[in-house]
DNA sequence: TTGTAGGCGTTATCAG
DNA sequence: CTGATAACGCCTACAA
């Protein structure tokens, strides 16, 4: 069965030329006669050669791999944001080798260390809520391995990153609630060591300010923001406490949507008695009752404009330096789910 | 900056001993002396030292790493079990090498022969619906490279399979919608060239006929699902041409969603004028008004279970052979979209 | 328990 | 334009 590994010796032996000449008909190298290369080629391809990755980036110190660390998978985002990458590595020939953290900075330092030992080309980030210090960076910054990170980015670090404004669309998302009439809004977010939901945060709070409307510590809630953890606040703080506000702003769609559902349920009008504002714009704040007002977040244009950066550095257009923080744009996506008026 | 790559032969000199004893120090290897081994662990740690995996695994033919080829990453399903894939490979010390078909076969046999050249240890595949023949996974098979798939299956390879019991599903699904007194029932899905999708219709078929209701061709449609299919379809077809139906069966819950969004926005009750079943149980089916009736589909589940077992096969336990198609458990599950009783 | 020597398959360098 | 040779960093017989 296992039969022998073709290597450029046989294809040699087989055109009675030499190893070196056959590597560069493979590779294209300008200094080869045509029809050495299009025989070089032809037996190639008959004898089912296959080129052996290893010892051509051993030799050549460069893999065409970009490693990817994200928190998890399994969430609409950051599947888009690696839809986006994939498809940009993909077809500038890159692979992408794909590891979560699952919100553990140990994991993240874990996964750092494999990439780092797989010589990534470069490597994407995006930080895991448990991650405090980013020490397992260094070495790719040492080394001078491009290191970028988007959405949930390593502010300290001099590296490449790819957001949005965070802030302005906390601030536009609790501006449009109290446009709405709102007056006691609540947020429930995130772990708040990130930039991400932080910042969302520090424009809830800009918004509350500037219409004159008293922030206080009560009215903002940080949890994992799972399905459980949104049910559980719900039905303990607000229904059992009787303690209601008139708007919600939560920082995905997701527990949006299983806040609107729960709410609903203990019998709250959506949006008379409580207005919701999601975040993402995710497909499921499309189709609840009433659909969900967002943040329209573009997990793939996300993607697609970290992997875009990258390439355009191993091909030395374009400059990581000159370019070091982009930021895309969000909008504001009305629906029902916050139109009192 | 570029620092000089530290190797083994670095560690050697420094410690006056040979290469060869450091690469077992390293590797934990049983004949060396436990005092030799430390102090090869700790001068390694202190120089910095980071093993070259291209070096490593030119010489020993393996790669710790597993291919992946799915057809779409943003998909909450597909995202689900690639987390599951990873959270196994990953804790076994092996990498992911991920990339998407986009639902083509020319992308897909390229992805096969990039991780082929990557020499993966181990592919695992979910099909593209545009995918006819086989022959890029001849290599595989040949070469002894375990080949497993799940969910979207190669069913003419010999290769070890993990899916659910698409066929059952559908007849459940079904049967569920004509107990509710539906005589009506569409069936919207996808492809038919795969498995997935025709055994849900076989079921479904197979209900409708055993229940005594005559099966016609008008009843069913195929289109790629996309929400913009879906509203197009709805209001084409059903609404324009006053075509409607007591019961739909859709083979995702995105897409029953959007249909029931749809069909309430133009003014039809769910489920008393139309009783709506979907698929996969995603969080989007708890959300929407009504709740969507389900089929559970494990997508961690299957992905831990597939990796698991090519894990198994690595390392000698458990038998590929003799388990050569796995299935996992799905179950109705019954909310309201389809409660007409 | 440790060292020596050779090779994994490719490519860069240099010479022709 | 082609060939010979060495080297990338590691691992493993085999010998000591």
């Amino acid at each position: 069965m296992e039969n022998k590994e073709i290597t450029i010796y046989d294809i040699a032996k087989a055109l009675n030329i030499s190893p070196s000449t056959v590597s560069r008909g493979l590779s294209n190298h300008p200094a080869i006669n045509t029809k050495t290369k299009n025989k070089i080629l032809k037996t190639a391809h008959d004898m089912g050669y296959q080129t052996n990755k290893f010892a051509s980036n051993l030799r050549k110190k460069t893999t065409n791999t970009i490693g990817v660390i994200i928190p998890r998978l399994d969430s609409l985002f950051m599947s888009s944001v690696i839809a986006g990458i994939e498809k940009v590595a993909n077809n500038a020939g890159y692979n992408l080798i794909i590891s979560q953290s699952l919100e553990s900075e140990k994991k993240e330092k874990n996964n750092a260390l494999t990439m780092y030992n797989s010589r990534v080309d470069g490597l994407i980030v995006s930080l895991s809520n448990g991650t405090r210090d980013y020490s397992h960076f260094k070495k790719f910054i040492d080394k001078g391995i491009p290191l970028l990170f988007f959405d949930r980015i390593a502010e300290e670090l001099p590296s490449t990153k790819v957001v949005i404004d965070n802030f302005r669309a906390g601030y536009t998302a609790t501006q449009h609630l109290i446009e709405q009439g709102c007056k006691k809004i609540f947020h429930i977010t995130n772990d708040m060591h990130r930039n991400v939901y932080r910042d969302r945060f520090e424009g809830y709070k800009k918004a509350l300010i500037d219409y004159s409307i008293a922030f206080k510590e009560e009215l903002f809630v940080i949890n994992d923001m799972t399905e459980s953890a949104i049910v559980n606040y719900i039905e303990d703080e607000i229904v059992k406490k009787q303690n209601v506000p008139d708007g919600i702003f939560l920082t995905s769609d997701s527990s949006a949507a299983v806040a609107i559902t729960t709410l609903r349920h203990h019998g709250f009008s959506i949006p008379q008695d409580i207005a919701v504002v999601g975040f993402n714009n995710d497909i499921i704040s499309k189709v609840t009752e009433p659909p969900i007002t967002t943040i329209n977040y573009p997990g793939v244009e996300m993607g697609e404009t970290v992997a875009r950066i990258l390439l355009n550095h191993f091909t030395g257009n374009g400059n990581l330096n000159l370019t070091n923080t982009v930021v895309l744009n969000t909008d504001l996506i009305v629906r029902k789910s916050s139109l009192k008026s």
